[in-house]
DNA sequence: GAGTCTCTCAGTAGGCTAAG
DNA sequence: CTTAGCCTACTGAGAGACTC
């Protein structure tokens, strides 16, 4: 952590800074794909108001703390900031060497924050964005949020729950950056080591504190140029079926449209066994939302001839189709009657017995008044 | 034409999960 | 330990269709 130590309006204060060249490649990802990010796919994923300013006029934020706690009593003892600067990507590391030096982190930090027309962070609508604004009221400083955030965590749900078992920032690192980090500190011993930092005044484990920081800010700029590249190119075959799904489920919200063809080009390369059924289910929503009942149905269809389990849905709504849309009572008479045996041989609970057999009642009923069709 | 049944859609409550 | 965002399931009002 060699820094210097700087003067800022209200005192002295620890400055790491690092540099790389545009060209860096962290992971797989080289930073350069954050020049090729369009604003308006920034926008896609952030759902403020403020309009979306480049990828270059963006400040990475990450906060390293002495708790979880949030309140009054947890500091942002090591706040990383990363941004591009002509051709080079820096990242600026405040560090308090003590908690005291907090006026000087917040006068540096907010000098920092006023540069820029936007913030990225990972979970930092529920976590950094809210400490920091605490510490700026509790140090009576204007906190500076008339800006553009985009919070990477719901859009790495969006994008890759499918895949991967969680979606921490370290797991989408490994598995979507092919970032792989040698002895990292776990988040969890952060405190725990700027406490004994506090107590000794020795180093002891916290360069590798800086070190964590440091990723995690590369890590947010490189998946920014991953993400908003993803988003800019039309869907590509050559992407994994769940990522396509994923870019299905971001786009879906802005470009029903396009968010149908990754859905669709996903089902074409093979998507497997359950998240096909749900993906399927989703398309038949979708249909069923703009009344085109017909190719609903065969996507119904197609997920009864899929599914192991019992399931009701399903039937449910091909029967409604049936009875409701085409008006074909005897169809409908047909799949009610098949979901309510296939539902007694798989043990199906009461109620959806109880919910089948009254609609195998009301249509018999009905086929009753309407013979021979 | 009144009364009943069914579906739909919007709003919302509860459960999960990231962050140090 | 806290907080926000997303997802799923539930609820209830309103619309439309059917029955008598």
């Amino acid at each position: 952590m060699a820094g210097a130590v700087e003067e800022t309006e209200r005192g002295p204060l620890l400055v790491v800074r690092r540099r790389f060249p545009l060209a860096h490649v962290h992971g797989d990802q080289p930073l350069t794909a954050l020049r090729a990010a369009a604003p308006e796919c920034l926008a896609l994923l952030a759902r403020d108001g403020f309009p979306p300013p480049g990828p270059e006029r963006l400040l990475y934020l990450d906060t390293e703390t002495t708790g979880l706690a949030g309140g009054t009593g947890t500091y942002a003892f090591l706040v990383g900031a990363g941004f591009v600067d002509g051709a080079e990507f820096e990242v600026r590391q405040l560090f308090m060497r003590d908690l005291d030096e907090e006026p000087a982190l917040l006068a540096a930090l907010e000098g920092l924050l006023r540069g820029f027309e936007g913030f990225v962070t990972y979970n930092g609508a529920g976590f950094d964005l809210p400490l920091l604004e605490t510490r700026f009221v509790l140090g009576r400083r204007r906190w500076p949020g008339d800006r553009f955030h985009l919070d990477l965590l719901p859009a790495a749900r969006r994008l890759w729950s499918g895949r991967l078992a969680d979606c921490r920032l370290a797991t989408v690192e490994q598995h979507v950056l092919g970032f792989a980090r040698e002895d990292d500190v776990p988040g969890a011993l952060i405190p725990a080591v700027y406490f004994d930092y506090l107590r000794g005044k020795h180093p002891g484990e916290l360069p590798r504190v800086f070190d964590h920081n440091r990723h995690d800010i590369l890590s947010l700029a490189a998946l920014t140029g991953r993400v908003a590249g993803a988003l800019t190119r039309a869907p590509d075959a050559a992407l994994p079926a769940e990522d396509l799904v994923g870019l299905g489920r971001l786009w879906e919200r802005r470009d029903a449209e396009r968010g149908e063809a990754c859905y669709r080009l996903a089902l074409t390369l093979g998507l497997e066994s359950p998240g096909r059924e749900r993906l399927l289910a989703r398309l038949a929503w979708g249909e069923k939302r703009r009344a085109r009942f017909t190719a609903a149905r065969t996507l119904w269809e197609e997920i009864v001839r899929l599914q192991r389990a019992f399931e009701l849905r399903p039937w449910e709504e091909m029967a409604k189709i049936d009875e409701h849309r085409r008006r074909d009572f005897a169809s409908a008479h047909a799949v009610v009657s098949e979901a309510l045996a296939r539902a007694r041989a798989a043990g199906a609970a009461e109620v959806v017995l109880a919910a089948l057999t009254h609609r195998l009642g009301r249509i018999t009923r009905r086929l009753g008044g309407q013979p021979g069709r």
